[in-house]
DNA sequence: TAACTATTGTGTCTGTAAGACACAAACATA
DNA sequence: TATGTTTGTGTCTTACAGACACAATAGTTA
């Protein structure tokens, strides 16, 4: 950060990147310098930008992916949320530079985005310059988060839920040929609850949205399970449609 | 508006009230004086007060209703929402004085919030010092908005229709006591569609959060409806828990 | 006061989807 | 070649959605 007068005041975006991992539902964080804790990537809005070309933005610093699902889900616009003491302490552990304290002491309000990225796409994960490492991290066991950022991660969470009852997830979460047991552990770990393996892939069909390959997954002592890979029109379709039923 | 240094720069929320009356569904709007457009009901927000809080301050000014369901449902960030002549036309008119043409000048984004109101419980919507009146405008035939404030309400009706398939609707929205074919209208007012009778009956039944009363609304050249009213606590839980099924 | 009109209140049938459940097939390893 | 493990598949039951017809009743009118 050079100059924050092209910056809206007291604005910023934060971005809840999940990816699909080892049977688990990771969010990429940056690992502040010296003071130990992490934090969602996240950024300012020039004044001249949209503020979902920020969060796009965001996204594609630290991923370098572009173009992908990125959805606002909500403000969070307490008062109390930008603590007193958090500029200070980037202050304390020199992450800043002393002319910007002002801007950083604001009160601010932020944007929350979540992104549903591919895991095996993002290689390196780059940290920005006050940040000693950009890592994913399982959403179960998260260190401790500066300000409110545990808050917006769970709040992503709860509205990546819901969203599963009306549009379907996989594309761009998972590699573009998949098996019907990996699609499910997805689900089940977005939803954090078991599903019955026929009725899930009974009910993944009706969406009509898979295309069966000719493939199979070797490689397993036991059967070699079937590749799938999404019908990317239908998908598209099926999200701007919305699907009928619920989990 | 006296003094705009205690003020969050370049921010302000914007309330969708909606009320239903008449088979129709309303939302509370404002008429500039002068300049002839519509606006939502909306404010800016002081430095030290919650983005919620001053959503409430607005709701509470024009309808003077408290406590009140009120969802946070987008953000608006586009730096083409403020159009450059928007500020100027406020000045030309008079609306605004003009040692506060560079804060209207900024850049702004909003944050949309809905409520569901009682029309009866609204007597005298109070228009603010610039607005020469403050109406209930049917939303099938809005007149000329300001800004962006058209968009603003479809999303917050999108929004709405979106809920309904998670919670129930009509507390605080209909009278205390109403009858089953008046909270189908309501229903059938906010979805766009025809319901049947029966199937809504029963699954409204279903949902077990009304209370059938021993009253009946007389007046009408027919048989009179059975008068209902809302469990409050079956309510509340059915909204916190969430409804299974969608429409 | 009796007939009429309009709307409410109710039950059943059918089709679809969800949930529970058991056994055969196939890949890797021993 | 036998074993272990997971995949792939079909049926039964239950719950809910959607379509539909007729009796009951408040007010109006003849």
């Amino acid at each position: 950060m050079r100059d924050t007068t092209t910056l809206q005041p007291g604005l910023s975006v934060d971005c809840v990147i999940f990816g699909f991992h080892e049977n688990e539902l990771k969010v990429l964080m940056l690992k502040l310098k010296k003071m130990g804790k992490w934090a969602l990537p996240g950024g300012f809005v020039d004044r001249d930008k949209d503020v979902d070309t920020e969060a796009n933005n965001v996204l594609k610093r630290r991923t370098g992916i572009e173009n992908i699902f990125l959805h606002q889900f909500h403000l969070f616009g307490r008062v109390d949320r930008n603590r007193p003491n958090h500029a200070s302490n980037l202050l304390d552990n020199r992450l800043i530079d002393s002319k910007f304290k002002s801007w950083f002491e604001q009160r601010f309000i932020t944007v929350g985005y979540y992104a549903l990225v591919e895991y095996a796409n993002v290689q390196a994960p780059k940290p920005d310059p006050i940040s000693e490492k950009c890592e994913w991290l399982p959403i179960t066991e998260l260190p401790e988060l500066i300000l409110d950022h545990r808050q917006i991660i769970v709040k992503a969470h709860e509205t990546l839920k819901k969203e599963l009852n009306h549009q379907p997830i996989g594309l761009n979460l998972l590699p573009e040929k998949f098996t019907m047991p990996e699609l499910q552990a997805l689900y089940e770990t977005v939803l954090e609850k078991k599903l019955d393996r026929r009725n899930f892939r009974r009910k993944m069909l009706s969406y009509d949205i898979l295309i069966q390959t000719n493939e199979r997954r070797l490689g397993g002592a036991h059967k070699a399970p079937t590749l799938y890979q999404f019908d990317k029109l239908k998908y598209k379709q099926a999200i701007d449609g919305g699907l009928k039923s619920g989990w």
